[in-house]
DNA sequence: TATGAATGAGTTTTCATTCAT
DNA sequence: GATGAATGAAAACTCATTCAT
């Protein structure tokens, strides 16, 4: 059942970062919310911190492809707005930018996370780079930066984001802002392309 | 002597942020780096929660003030771009960026923290309010965003740069894209106004 | 202003323990309630036990003066009863008994406090074994106990009360006991003295 | 070897506590009487409370055995009353009655106890109202108090008697007392039934 | 007579991790 | 594969008390 005992210990790893956050999963708090013994974790993970970081990734890659599908399917700036929109809330109600927030914050007085952290970023990198390379073909935009560091400044202010919302859930989040950018996308993108 | 032991509490305090982040700033530690006992900083600050905002307070407010008079000096944007970038610096090196970025993050998994946290954001969206009013007068982006929006995009990102920094020190950093920003700026002012 | 600081300080110090008993009942909790320096503490009475004591033996005082004069009035059983349930409920009401209980039991496990504590204890026997000789004169009871050891059985008693009566507050306590004898007494005493 | 072990965390807390009361039973105390880490008082019980209470009701339990056994054998007040005292000189002798002291004692200034104290005691109030049911059948004393609440008075004046036992450990004791009631107990028999 | 500063020893509790079984 | 027991290091915080002023 060595399959079957991994998932469990990842999902509840993620279950206990969503609804405790990370001060709170402890190898203990995890391994009551999975009704399993703690120990398991160090055989199968080896710390704690490789269990964490495998629950990121896991989480992340899940999403990753949400949006990969989801991105393809937008051939215009305006499209795409619209469904980052759609998708960052889902996001939102499923715990997962919980889950990215409390690590990638984490990390940040963990340095033993942080490069970990950051290799799972640039997946998302690479996603936003191609996608703005088709929303933006041809716009003078472009002159002034390339697409790689577009989509650096993106996934940057997409944590920033994120940050934010969990210091503060009740401000404006990045949701709404997708969908007031929704709205001025069409006229955007013809300024941009003319 | 009140006022120096709390000074040099705060001074220890920060300085340890500094050196170790935020989970090497435990109470035993501050004390060792400013050799006094570890219980003044109950005596003076009565948690060690409290003593970390304070020092956070202190370190943005004497920021502030130095990008308050910095900004008001700045008529245009390219001139704004310039200034933020060469200030930007400085706090990298003096590593005021490392004690925010540790805070900030922290907060995530300490949630009495975050509302003090967000608290002391506040006037740095209100400079950046009237910075983006007086820059951007007339332009016809006001259109699309209010200037209280727009301060509100800017710190955002500026937090999620410094997240992304400390985690990846060796990436590409705020203050190169202001280097960039500042080389864009005049077209991008002449463009935005005209 | 000596004696002033020193009532001040007693005066504190009983109504710190009437509101946050003995474990509350620290020198800063003290001094705090008559925002005065903890170190005046010092000052006036040498250590924190000293004037635990000399606060208990304050109240203690008081109290006597207050039984003895009511003792002496009653003629027979039944009205001692009767008076001695009266002035319990003062007693509970004003928070003298909280004072005492909280010390007499703080005393077990502080070992110094015991025999100061015991001394206390003392005029209040020999009050309780006058009011028994003066009561049960010419009763064969006396034969089966002398009055100083039925005294030392009623301190017992009143002590054990206050006791319960702390750890259970809607347990039946010794007013309610005290009512109901007064109302046996009658007999009770025609009985004893048949 | 849980049982194994937790059999010695209490046996190390049951003897702190005889040696060194209630304010010597730290965690630490405990660990080092017993020579095992501190933490394991954390993993068999959850809180230094739990195991002092834990401590306290096997105490308390073992006696209420002992006590049971031997009321249920006598007859007659005065068999009761002697066989009481042979107990009590045991209890006094391993130090029971130390331990129940403290903890009383102690529940007085550590609320979270009282209650969970006072329910240990229920079962001693059954033992005597079944005791005193059984000897004073037919007695005229029941017309004046039931046997729930002379249990209770019973029990109210054994707490007293401890205590001051404990605070002045030379006083006459309970045992003393008993030895004489029970002389005068056939003759008190007589006339209670009579 | 009164204050504010400072100290050192103490407290309970939590944690990731290891290991024998 | 899985368990329960055990550990050592660390955490934040509180306290009575002292002392120079």
């Amino acid at each position: 059942m060595s399959a079957g005992t991994r998932t469990r210990i990842l999902e509840a790893t993620l279950a206990t970062l969503k609804e405790k956050g990370l001060a709170g999963a402890s190898t203990r708090a995890i391994a009551a919310t999975g009704s399993f013994n703690p120990a398991l974790i160090f055989y199968y993970f080896g710390s704690l911190n490789e269990l964490l970081l495998a629950a990121l990734a896991q989480s992340s890659g899940e999403r990753l492809d949400r949006y990969r599908a989801a991105v393809e399917d937008a051939e215009r700036i305006d499209e795409l707005v619209a469904v980052l929109g759609r998708i960052y809330r889902e996001d939102l109600a499923s715990g997962h930018i919980r889950v990215v927030s409390e690590l990638v914050a984490g990390s940040v007085s963990h340095p033993e996370l942080g490069p970990r952290v950051i290799e799972l970023m640039e997946p998302w990198i690479e996603l936003a780079e191609r996608a703005i390379e088709r929303s933006l073909a041809g716009s003078p935009i472009l002159e002034l930066a390339s697409p790689r560091r577009l989509a650096h400044v993106a996934v940057t202010f997409y944590l920033g984001a994120n940050l934010v919302s969990q210091l503060a859930p009740e401000s404006e989040d990045l949701a709404g802002l997708l969908d007031d950018a929704a709205r001025f996308a069409p006229a955007l993108d013809a300024a941009l392309r003319g």
